[in-house]
DNA sequence: TCGAGAGCAAAGATCAGATCTTTTGCCTCT
DNA sequence: AGAGGCAAAAGATCTGATCTTTGCTCTCGA
């Protein structure tokens, strides 16, 4: 499951330590000692102590003299951290994170769409109408997993030829949606040609500078996504 | 300004850095050493170690053996979190960080005031129509800070009644970005009396359950934000 | 009886030094 | 020229000591 311990024992901690919390084993105003983590985790506190206050600067903890480190409410948390997003859709919450993250992607889609349109590169449309190739070709053929990779691609091309960075910055997000679609049943087993000519509308409208078309395009995409994942299709 | 060095050696010495790399003093590829580091602020290597482990978490920097701390390239760093987003509105970066949060925003908002039509609780649709109330007296008063201050119970409530956990975390940056808006002077001396309506058409259609209204009012009023930020208002 | 202030003790914060581990650059041997 | 190995560099981890803040309690005075 994603891309736990990345290297270093800190890093091992600080997961294990989101895991938890993410998935509630260890609720909002349960206090914790540095102490009493070091032995839990077999670690000695410089480790303890970085990956708790990687976690305090997410939000997640707070930590206190003659009090210890208190797990924070899930208001306070930064619920776009890719790590909480991922912590999220490992464990139990990710039915919920997968329908945060869709209702995001419906105002963020077509904006970033609006965008590429006025800003996108040659380059990058270029690489857009390949992806619409990609998708076109393994849609027909069935071949989910490449189809997937194609959506991604285009999706992460887009946002990145919006010429937002924080645009760009949630690529990665949306890919983990559509995975997360993909993965979980929650498209047609077979993509719809018409969600196929809809990406193929969107790069020509962004080729084109043609913001509103474009705009127009991929929330006709967004919005049949939200509503596939709505209604769990019956494979007819 | 913002909220700078909370308490703690490591969080002004993780703000210092921060600052330093947000506004290319630090710039991408350049390598840090611990001990440099702790000489360079007069700390331990702990408080030290903790910064840097907290400024990779948002991936602003990479720590590797035999090479040392080397600043990471813009592309990797994680936007949405909002010490990286406060440095960015206080050193130069400003106005690229309020665009990227205004096209931002223009997306974010509208899904969210349709959500909001949908799931608001009586109570969240009493303080919406009671803080259009107060942005109509103030706006009409001249009272700027009071309308803005106003204005962002408005955003915010609305965001938080997205039911969307994630647009509700946005609440903070709009808040920043509307406040940007106002200190900057990117807004008309006394708010346009059509701005106000359209929050209170946004009240009245999330009371009513309307959907689509709801998203309709609230892309006029970004829309005009976004315009009236690109056209420095002439102080009539 | 109740509130303010002193004092205690707990727990995190910081420091300092030692040791481990990984990685990179270089040097040698073939 | 290339493979292999050696050694230094720099972060990673562990420890033990000390500092600082802060919640709690106890006492004293009104």
């Amino acid at each position: 499951m994603a891309d736990n311990d990345r290297a270093g024992l800190h890093g091992s901690v600080l997961d294990q330590l989101g895991v938890l919390i993410t998935s509630a084993r260890l609720r909002p105003g349960e206090v914790l000692r540095i102490e009493q983590l070091e032995s839990r985790f077999g670690v000695s506190r410089s480790v303890v102590r970085e990956a708790i206050r990687v976690l305090e600067s997410m939000g997640m903890v707070t930590s206190r003299r003659r009090v210890g480190i208190t797990v924070a409410p899930r208001a306070g948390w930064n619920l776009f951290d890719p790590r909480i997003i991922a912590w999220r859709l490992d464990g139990a919450g990710r039915d919920e994170q997968l329908r945060s993250l869709s209702e995001l992607r419906r105002g963020i889609e077509p904006v970033a769409a609006a965008l590429a349109a006025v800003r996108a590169t040659p380059a990058q449309c270029g690489a857009l109408t390949g992806a619409v190739m990609e998708m076109s070709v393994h849609g027909r053929s069935g071949d989910l997993e490449a189809y997937l990779a194609a959506d991604i691609l285009f999706h992460r091309t887009l946002l990145e030829a919006s010429g937002n960075e924080m645009l760009g910055a949630l690529s990665n997000v949306v890919a983990a949606v559509l995975t997360g679609r993909t993965h979980h049943h929650l498209m047609p087993a077979r993509p719809e040609p018409f969600a196929i000519r809809w990406h193929a509308e969107v790069a020509q409208a962004v080729q084109a500078g043609d913001a509103e078309a474009a705009e127009r395009a991929m929330r006709d995409i967004v919005e049949e996504a939200t509503q596939a994942m709505l209604d769990p299709s019956p494979p007819a």
